[in-house]
Parts: C-alpha cells; structure tokens; sequence
DNA sequence: GACAACTAGTACAACATTCAATTAGGATGG
DNA sequence: CCATCCTAATTGAATGTTGTACTAGTTGTC
C-alpha cells in the first residue's frame, strides 16, 4: 500500500518544486545578464576561490557540486578555454586532475559577486522570515545527508 | 556597497543550493529505476490528470511547470511520440493548442505514482520535521510570487 | 612483481534544453 | 478593413547534460 501524501504535505512539495524551479531560473537569468558566468560556473569559481591554492581535484569539484564527472568535465573545459581555469595532472596520484583559478578567473567571480549576491538576497533570503530561512538551511543539511549516505547501496 | 550574506544565511544558501540538486537527482534516478517516466515527464501527466479532460493548453502547461515555451514543445513532442499524450488545435483560440492525457499516458501516471511518492517520503517528507515541511512551502510560496509579479518588467 | 579489482578522468554519442527565427491567429486603432 | 502589434506555438541550430565505454594509474593480494 502506498503511504500518500496528504493535502499540505503535497501543497508544500509542489510550492518547493516550482519554487525552486522559479528561483534557479531567475538566479540564472539575473547572473547571466549582469555578468559572463552562468550559475553553474559561478559555483565552480567559488569552491575553487575557497579552496588552498585555488586548487581542487575534479572529483572534489563534482562531488561538492552534485555534478556528473562528465559534467564537471564538460563545464571545466568550456572554462578553460575561456580561460578562467586551468587543468594539470595532480602530482600525487597520476590518475587526478587538479583544476585552478586563473587570475582571470578570480576577477571574473569578483566582477559577478556583486550581482549575484544582491539577486541572492531579493529573490530568497530577503524574501524569507530567518526562521524559514533556517528551517530550510537545516532541512536540507538533513535531506542531503541522508541521499548520501544512501548513495553506496 | 555589497550587502553580503552573513555567515549563517551562507551556510543556509548553500545547503539549499546543493540539497535541492541532489533530491532532485534522487527522485529522478528512483523514478526513473522504476518506471518509464522522468520527473518532468511525470509533472506533466500530473498537471493533466488533475485538470477538466485531463486537458490544458500549452502555454498553461509552460507556466505551471515553469519551463520555456520551447522545452514544453518538445517534451510534450516526445511523449505525443511514445503515446502519452495527444495534441489538439484548441477550438477557442486558433493559435492555441490543448494538450491531453491518453489512457495510455494515465495508466503510465498510475503506475509511477507509487514508486514517486515513496521515493518523495523517503528523500524529503519523512526526513523533515512537519515545522521544516510548512516553513519551506510556505516560504517558497513567497519566494515564487516574488518572482511572478517581477516578471513583466 | 604480477594479477585482478578499483579509481580518476575523458571521449563520444544520445538526449535534453535554450535561443533566435518563423509561422500563424488575434486584438487594436486609425 | 488593413497595418501594426501582440500572443501561441513550433522549428532548427547551438549548447549543455547524461550515460557508456575507454584509457591510464593505483591498490591489494597471493
């Protein structure tokens, strides 16, 4: 017998899959307009610039962002091209990739923090109550924890 | 002036940002392991059954699920393809075209259903306290009106 | 030290999504 | 009524993503 959901249960699951829908699109959108990186590319800016060296592996890279490898690979080629990244074979384990922030790179995310972090703020944060806002934060911390340690089946 | 996030609404952000990705992930991999349809593919039949002739046009189908015009063309492209649905010329407006469910598409719904809402309960309702549950519909409710009313700029 | 089993990353092909251009019907205003 | 503008939906090309197979390096074991 399948447990259904009840009516707010379903009501708040379909408010959170539009909305978050809604939300990613006009991130998207509003980053795009007031600088050259998309979202996706943003993030991999971030983890890097937070990173030692502005170095991560690849792996580190799809695993923190829960992308594919083959996506990680893709968007860090696209980058690189572009220059905003750069690859070299790590040099303890000959099988990994390091990937590293150019400078072009670290004033790329400069130049777009600005924008980002303002739409951040009029499409969610300042839109929530903090309690929503941590009801969420700590939900998520949850829901993501158990997907993982789910993962290894 | 930058009005950045502080430490905490980082953290609560990022949370989101990587929990939605990968419980979408999730529930797209369970549903997609156990039945023949994607997470989208399963909104629109949805957003079908629950409507008068499990019928509606495509640019209601488009805002609903909140996709491009063009995605909706071409999702709804393939599944008229597998038979799951059947598009017609809407009589009232010759620009519109209405989009319904076969009895073929209905039986694919009623046979994912369960898989899905398993696999919703599983990765998020039964993970969340009812609290968590409520802030986050309530809050993405917000969240998306927000993002409506600032469309037509 | 050589075999199998495993991990990191990439290449390629199938598929999905976006963007711009196009077709066609409807509304408005002179 | 017809010129213009708007809306609905589609098309096709470019782009992005996924899945599978492949190469290469590593680890463990006997």
């Amino acid at each position: 017998m399948t447990h259904w959901l009840d009516l707010e249960q379903q009501r708040h699951w379909r408010s959170l899959l539009t909305g978050t829908s809604a939300l990613f699109a006009a991130l998207n959108h509003d980053l795009e307009a007031g600088s050259d990186l998309a979202l996706n590319e943003y993030e991999v800016l971030v983890r890097l610039s937070e990173s030692p060296d502005r170095t991560l592996r690849m792996s580190v890279l799809a695993e923190g962002l829960v992308h594919s490898r083959s996506r990680i690979t893709h968007t860090v080629s696209r980058m690189e091209r572009r220059g905003l990244v750069r690859r070299q074979a790590a040099c303890d384990d000959g099988r990994g990739v390091d990937c590293t922030m150019t400078d072009e790179g670290y004033a790329a995310l400069v130049a777009a923090a600005h924008v980002h972090v303002t739409s951040v703020r009029a499409r969610l944060v300042d839109v929530l109550t903090p309690a929503e806002l941590a009801a969420i934060g700590e939900g998520f911390e949850r829901v993501t924890a158990r997907i993982v340690e789910d993962r290894p089946v």
